[in-house]
RNA sequence: GCUCUGGUGGUGGAAUGGUAGACACGAGGGACUUAAAAUCCCUUGCCCGCAAGGGCGUGUGGGUUCAAGUCCCACCCGGAGUACCA
């Protein structure tokens, strides 16, 4: 009988369908195992065969771990809320709601086919209230939460309430957007606006006017990660830096949590170094410059007369963060960023138009232009000075847009000597560079003659005051103890992670439950939630530049009624305005691997005992690109419910693999420059340069040769092409490149699931390279793995009688083999194990079901449908996917005789059998008397003898 | 620039200090067939040689070791992340 795999597969797809055999019930004897795949955004362009690359490795994973006795979680869901979908709404009106659905039943339709073994009813969709509900919720808690660093954990907002009318903001530390200072009685005498206003500079979701990335083509705010070189990462548009008054998520506070973690998860090296990256926790030190307000600073009393919690009448100062303060004696001109308030304070009035020009200009270059510019030196100078509070120095103050508004203060010290842009900076504006550091103690040159800065944080302080002589990291610890001692300083730590932007300018997102009494942002109870999504009349942005939410009829809170209700129906009074923003992309992928737990859980995200049985994702599987996005706001999603009480783990992923990206092979035909409607076949085209490579569809190319009738009907102005052949083929070139459409290299898994079965599918593209590795796809191969199925049916179809110890062998050796290539993820190598089995057991013939049983069982998880065709074929009831793993037993690879690789000095000259229990002096003696030695020992006698059992024997003569 | 990766036949890749190139594709040759498909067999890193055999080979140059694709040092090239983060 042939084998059959349409067939086949619908059959097992149909069977295990109804008969819920990848139900999962929470909580059962069984050691519970979790495996999660990064749910897919459902695009309109369906799967490629990209996509399911790493939902088959985790899918092995899961079977693997069943057929072991684990209870394994493995569910899948959309994250279904995104731009492409509402960008083709304002395109044609359609519903994006409509369109997503679509995309939804198309994604599903291709992912059956591969025969997955998710449990659908575990089914989560981003967009659905009943989902959304959940996202809403955990924005709500965020908001009624503040980061307490004392107790390390968010805690609730209404103790700080009660904190600040008991002893003001005393003795409070927490991550807050502006270090506040005011008593007790002066909370108790402010009026209701004034203390929501002070709260929400600790609440962890807080609305505050923040520089955004502002991206006109797309009428929204971006997140930090959503923006690549100054351009959106969906669309590619244009993004310029805004002021706007906007919802964030004070991610900041767990900044330092968000690193340590780390240490705890098993991910790749390099991911988490991207982490630690984005994160950038750098040490230093905080330090407060006076300003010089009289004029003649080098004659003012000793510095402690600045320290401004001293001073009866406080100097005006400013603070700046360093990583070196070691090299305060090197400090030659100070730098503000052009956002910098104390700007307009400072600068004197002959300097007042320069730099107000300068600091407009500054503000006014969109993102994309200031990169591209980097090189670019430009500052002004405010006519300003500071004062270095160690030299008691008179200090330039400048402009420049290469302090950047957002990390630290805005502020820098600059040491032209010691750091490269201070050095570019002062050689373009002539400002002097002072060493004060050296590689060898008490060594320096002219800095004149420099031509860069001298960066390294190793050697010795010089020309530094009472610091002169120090290693550099000790003479960071005296400074520092300096300035705390002074009292204009201290030691700290600043991060690159900036809070995220939560807001977005869009309509298919999540609504914010928030509500607006006099300008200030009120939660909708808890109770009411979900806050559904509205209709609008139009997905565009209003005419006077509301979001599209602005459309909505029907958008207005009734605090009375607990209802949303008519818009023109607000009075201020009892009915108030709905927040307009949506949430972003990364609301909805941030908690839902928890909710798979429980998904239909309506009284609770997810129940205790759901969590409790799960805890959290044993296994994540999904693309390196989410290193900086998704995989940092889920973080920090999850241990902010671990401070609540809810998740279990402070950390949502236990064990991390990035699939690598499957990119496409291009192939080309080549036209003559000479003559438009010539094709010169790859191996004929002499010069590159007389020729124009075209993009090829690769579907009328097979194995590189071109088919020329279906190239002429391809396009129209190909119809009369003329080719100048070579063995009478047209040979194409090829490239790879990413798989898009534009390259005509896309391969849709559809095809050839309709052509080889989803089971070949499924090993080929195992079989193409290791998981993590990127690789691209060519579907020549296919054929081979399709040719292995082939053989692997024939064995089931003469099953032999009678052991064979040989095929008892060949069986355990690759239960070994697949069992370990499973465990470290390399199923490429598994899949040769079995051509290897196969190959082996084809030439026993007649092999007896003692081996073809187990063998089915092994295969189940990389190819499901053929495993339970067989296994049913044998006699078996049920389904394989409930079996047991066939254990390796060593009895069966026990060897009689060992074929030792005989080497001569490191190198292999031949091979003896010996016996596998042969000790040294045995194995000598063999060698000696073996032939071929006389060449390489000659009469020498050799010097040294290694002999590795059941490895190796190495003569050195 | 910094950080992380990777560099092995015509191609994808294998080899957890111990026979480099498993397995597969492609290519060449053959069997079966009226023919095609399917299937099966042989050859296939490079160089010398009719052969037996030998030499050379894992980006480059050094080193450690009885033994290095694998470990160490320096460099070259590709890919990814990040980019004035003080």
């Amino acid at each position: 009988m042939e084998y059959n795999f349409n067939e086949i597969e619908q059959r097992w797809q149909n069977y295990w369908r109804e008969k819920g055999v990848y139900h999962v019930g929470t909580g059962d004897e069984r050691p519970h195992y979790y495996v999660l795949d990064m749910f897919p955004y459902p695009s309109g362009a369906g799967l490629h065969v990209g996509h399911p690359l790493g939902y088959i490795a985790s899918d092995i994973y899961a079977r693997y771990k069943r057929l072991r006795g684990y209870n394994v979680l493995h569910p899948m869901g959309y994250d279904a809320y995104g731009l492409p979908a509402e960008q083709y709404a304002i395109q044609t009106g359609q519903h994006p709601a409509v369109t997503t659905e679509r995309n939804i039943a198309r994604y599903r339709e291709q992912l059956d086919k591969i025969g997955f073994s998710f449990d659908w009813d575990r089914e989560v969709r981003t967009c659905d209230p009943k989902y959304y509900k959940w996202t809403q919720w955990t924005f709500l808690q965020l908001f009624k939460h503040y980061y307490d660093n004392a107790a390390g954990k968010a805690m609730p907002v209404s103790e700080l309430e009660k904190r600040f009318a008991a002893h003001g903001s005393e003795g409070l530390d927490a991550a807050c957007t502006e270090a506040l200072d005011f008593t007790a009685d002066e909370w108790n005498q402010w009026n209701e606006a004034r203390r929501q206003q002070v709260l929400m500079n600790y609440r962890l979701a807080y609305l505050a006017d923040t520089y955004v990335n502002w991206c006109a083509g797309l009428g929204t705010v971006l997140a930090n990660d959503e923006v690549v070189g100054g351009l959106s990462v969906r669309g590619g548009y244009p993004v310029e830096r805004k002021l706007m008054r906007q919802w964030s998520l004070r991610i900041s506070a767990y900044a330092q949590r968000l690193v340590d973690g780390l240490e705890q998860v098993d991910w790749t090296d390099s991911l988490k170094e991207i982490q630690r990256n984005w994160i950038g926790r750098s040490e230093g030190a905080a330090v407060w410059f006076p300003l010089d307000v009289k004029s003649n600073a080098n004659v003012l009393p000793g510095a402690q007369a600045y320290m401004p919690q001293f001073d009866p009448q406080p100097v005006p100062s400013f603070e700046i963060f360093t990583t070196r303060p070691d090299t305060i004696f090197g400090v030659t001109f100070m730098v503000l960023c052009p956002e910098h308030e104390l700007i307009s304070e400072i600068t004197t009035p002959e300097h007042k138009a320069e730099v107000e020009e300068y600091v407009t200009w500054a503000k006014n270059r969109s993102e994309r232009e200031r990169q591209a510019e980097v090189k670019k030196v430009s500052g002004v100078f405010t006519g300003a000075y500071a004062v270095n509070p160690l030299t008691e120095e008179k200090i330039p103050i400048w402009v420049s847009d290469y302090v950047l508004a957002g990390y630290g203060t805005g502020a820098i010290m600059a040491v032209p000597a010691h750091d490269s842009r201070d050095f570019a900076f002062a050689r373009h504006f002539n400002l002097p560079v002072r060493q004060v550091v050296s590689l060898e103690k008490n060594v320096t040159s002219d800095p004149d003659s420099w031509t860069e800065s001298m960066d390294a944080k190793t050697g010795y302080s010089v020309n530094s005051g009472f610091v002169t002589g120090m290693k550099v990291k000790e003479a960071m610890a005296a400074v520092i103890d300096k300035i705390e001692e002074m009292g204009i300083g201290h030691r700290t730590v600043n991060f690159r992670l900036r809070d995220a932007i939560f807001s977005r300018q869009r309509y298919w997102g999540e609504p914010f439950p928030i509500y607006y009494k006099d300008n200030t942002p009120y939660a909708i109870p808890e109770e009411c939630l979900p806050l559904e999504l509205p209709e609008v009349s139009e997905f565009k942005p209003t005419a006077d530049g509301e979001p599209p939410l602005g459309h909505a009829a029907r958008w207005a809170w009734d605090e009375k009624n607990r209802a949303v209700v008519d818009k023109i129906l607000i009075d201020n009074k009892t009915v108030f305005p709905l927040e307009l923003s949506t949430m972003p992309g990364f609301a909805g992928s941030s908690g839902y691997y928890l909710r798979y737990m429980d998904p239909r859980n309506d009284k609770s995200y997810f129940s205790k005992e759901a969590v409790g049985y799960w805890q959290n994702v044993d296994l994540y599987v999904g693309g390196a690109e989410h290193g900086t996005g998704h995989l940092i706001y889920a973080r920090f999603w999850n241990k902010f419910l671990f401070d609540l009480g809810m998740a279990v783990k402070d950390e949502p992923f236990q064990k991390l693999i990035n699939q690598g990206m499957i990119q496409g092979r291009s192939s080309f035909v080549y036209r003559s420059k000479a003559d438009n409607n010539l094709f010169v076949s790859k191996g004929l085209v002499k010069n590159m340069n007389d020729v124009t490579p075209i993009h090829v569809d690769i579907n009328i190319v097979d194995n590189d040769v071109l088919d020329i009738d279906r190239f002429r009907q391809w396009r129209p102005e190909f119809a009369n092409a003329r080719f100048e052949l070579e063995d009478g083929k047209y040979v194409c070139g090829w490239e790879i490149e990413k798989m898009s459409k534009s390259m005509f290299n896309v391969q849709n898994p559809d095809d050839l699931v309709a052509r080889y079965g989803a089971d070949t599918l499924r090993l080929y593209e195992m079989f193409l390279g290791p998981v993590e590795q990127a690789k691209p796809w060519d579907t020549g191969g296919i054929e081979g793995v399709h040719r292995f199925l082939k053989k692997f049916w024939r064995l089931y179809e003469n099953v032999g009688s009678g052991e064979s110890k040989e095929a008892l062998k060949v069986l355990h050796q690759t239960i070994k083999k697949v069992t370990d290539d499973i465990e470290r993820f390399s199923f490429n190598t598994s899949v040769s194990a079995f051509m290897v089995c196969v190959n082996k057991l084809g030439e026993l013939g007649g092999v007896g079901r003692e081996v073809l049983e187990p063998l089915s069982v092994l295969i189940a998880p990389f190819a499901p449908h053929i495993a339970e065709e067989l296994w049913h074929q044998l006699g078996n009831e049920g389904t394989v996917c409930a079996a047991s793993w066939p254990e390796c037993d060593e009895q069966y690879l026990v060897e009689d005789t060992v074929k030792y690789p005989v080497q001569f000095n490191g190198k292999m000259r031949f091979t003896i059998d010996l016996p596998a229990d042969a000790d040294q002096q045995k194995a000598l003696e063999a060698v000696k008397a073996a032939p071929e030695a006389a060449k390489w020992l000659g009469d020498k006698e050799p010097k040294k003898v290694i002999f590795v059992p059941k490895k190796i024997i190495n003569i050195v003569c």
